[in-house]
RNA sequence: CGGAGCGUAGCGCAGCCUGGUAGCGCACCUGCUUCGGGAGCAGGGGGUCGGAGGUUCGAAUCCUCUCGCUCCGACCA
């Protein structure tokens, strides 16, 4: 994203285009639809669908429905830590199957890396789509020219990939998008009546870092959701912003992920317009400053509208008002008016960041807009990023123990760990293939491990995979009619009949 | 980009100094036993020793070049 001397920041990835965002990816149950100006009155005589509308994006059985058994899954652990891995994060996502490092800083995402990927991004996607931002979708590869005409190709420096074509055609690998999303919005908005307008993408990034490491957190390829704004006036701009704040606020926390906004270097642009969103963690790459009170303050389910100004800013004054910023900004002077007790010194790692810089985009590639009076004026925008592939890591990070990874509920790649004791017992079998049955009729992922393998091998995987509830059938429990029910993060266990299991983690699910 | 190190079976490693044609653990395959916290025994499959060149009767081992990866620093979503 940009800040204006083309250096950005903010970032992660997501995967590509070919995802399916069912019944358009915006409007997830629950979320309201997107209504970014009036609200439109529904059609007077809209046939009622032959199916409850929703229901086809509820998780992906279409695409995986068979291969949630074990035996039948392509989950490649690791007994022994590969030694190239410094960090928990990269260590328990090697260990756990869930990537493959290909180049330095590259890496494939198997199946259960992905569909964590895909949770992570299906949360952006619908709280974007709660703020009326729309979803496209740009190329990775751009051409030089684009480039050429914002100033950036000369000066964005060797982390830019450059590539030639057949034809000698300058092109590059989109580390970001200021450019192209500009083009496209000059070439069809010419009116303020079109503004205010949000775009954004989840899309693959490439970034020539030096220095690649710490697995997905630092990778030159990341999947980052980027998005930019444009509106008419600073003002308008200024509430993009705050909205911006806002929803990455929530989308953080649905994650089950502490972000805090911090004060953010803003370049050369001066002002306090960027923040950057930081997760407390030992193995942050920035060191942090911050008053304590600021990690008491949750967004809880509080109603917002997006349209609403005053909201939104003073949602933004409530996140912002005490002191948090990195390194780079950090003001120690500022910082020694906290009170003692509450002065926090820490690590953090970047998960986003939102910027508000201008009309250098618009100016320097002629995205204008004709206002009331008939002037035409360069477009106020701004930009924002998620580090998508780069919050797995985060997630990680900020959730494991010596044991694996503990999956906070809202992006665990199977909401539940079906535990067979004993493959091949017809009462265990029965009772495992009926849960299994059950949890999929409720539109959850589980995961049934049918291993012929011991009982201590098939905890010993569920533990590190890091699925934050484990069902456990046994002879023992089944002839008393009992499963019993473990919770990852706390390791308690309880035995109760399979249908109150059922139950019990569907309200879980439900409740989120 | 500066400094350091490592490439030997899918993973983790030994062998290299002191050249003689490759080994261990895990994983994998078969069988038997075992079966609520990463089982035991027996048998078995799998390696262009990163690549190229050189020295030598002979190179995983010595020399040169090269590619890749990792760590520290600088840098950074």
């Amino acid at each position: 994203m940009a800040k204006c001397g083309g250096k950005s920041s903010a970032g992660a990835r997501a995967p590509s285009s070919w995802r399916k965002y069912p019944g358009g990816g915006a409007d997830a149950p629950g979320a309201e639809p997107p209504h970014r100006r009036q609200p439109q009155p529904a059609p007077p005589s809209c046939p009622t669908p032959p199916f409850p509308l929703g229901q086809t994006q509820r998780l992906t059985p279409t695409l995986e429905g068979p291969l949630m058994r074990l035996s039948r899954y392509f989950l490649p652990v690791l007994k022994e830590t590969p030694a190239e891995a410094q960090i928990a994060s990269h260590r328990l996502m090697l260990r756990a199957g869930m990537i493959k490092q290909q180049q330095a800083g590259i890496y494939s995402w198997l199946p259960m890396g992905f569909k964590v990927l895909r949770r992570i991004e299906q949360i952006v996607h619908e709280e974007q789509a709660r703020a009326g931002h729309l979803a496209i979708q740009m190329p990775t590869l751009q051409s030089a020219d684009l480039w050429r005409e914002s100033g950036r190709y000369d000066g964005y420096g060797e982390e830019m990939l450059r590539i030639t074509d057949r034809q000698g055609r300058d092109m590059l690998y989109s580390p970001t998008a200021e450019e192209m999303v500009t083009d496209i919005f000059r070439a069809h908005v010419s009116s303020y009546k079109q503004l205010p307008l949000t775009l954004y993408q989840i899309q693959w990034k490439f970034r020539d870092e030096i220095r690649p490491r710490f697995g997905v957190m630092r990778g030159r390829e990341f999947l980052m959701k980027d998005g930019y704004n444009f509106d008419l006036s600073k003002e308008d701009a200024l509430h993009a912003y705050n909205r911006h704040l806002v929803s990455y606020l929530r989308t953080y926390e649905r994650m089950g992920l502490q972000a805090i906004p911090m004060r953010a270097d803003s370049g050369p642009i001066g002002g306090d317009y960027t923040h950057e969103f930081l997760v407390l963690a030992e193995t942050g790459e920035s060191e942090v400053f911050y008053d304590s009170e600021i990690t008491d303050l949750t967004f809880g389910d509080r109603e917002i509208d997006y349209d609403d100004v005053a909201q939104c800013q003073s949602v933004l004054e409530e996140f912002t008002s005490r002191y948090a910023r990195t390194d780079e900004t950090h003001d120690e002077a500022a910082f020694n008016e906290v009170p003692e007790e509450r002065r926090r010194v820490a690590r953090g790692i970047e998960v986003g960041q939102i910027f508000y810089f201008g009309t250098q985009y618009s100016e320097a590639l002629g995205a204008s807009v004709q206002t009331p009076d008939g002037s035409k004026v360069p477009v106020h925008m701004g930009s924002h990023g998620i580090g998508v592939s780069r919050l797995v890591g985060a997630l990680i990070e900020a959730n494991h123990d010596d044991k694996g990874i503990i999956w906070p509920e809202g992006v665990t790649p199977f909401h539940v760990g079906i535990v067979n004791l004993k493959q091949g017992d017809v009462s265990c079998d029965s009772a495992c293939e009926a849960l299994y049955r059950a949890f999929l009729d409720h539109g959850l992922d589980p995961l049934y491990d049918d291993r012929e393998e011991r009982a201590g091998a098939k905890f010993a995987t569920m533990d590190l995979i890091g699925l934050p509830w484990r069902i456990t059938v046994g002879p023992r429990g089944i002839a008393a009619n009992k499963v019993e029910l473990t919770c990852r993060r706390t390791g308690e266990s309880e035995e109760m009949p399979a249908e109150e299991a059922v139950e019990k983690i569907v309200g879980i699910y439900e409740g989120l």
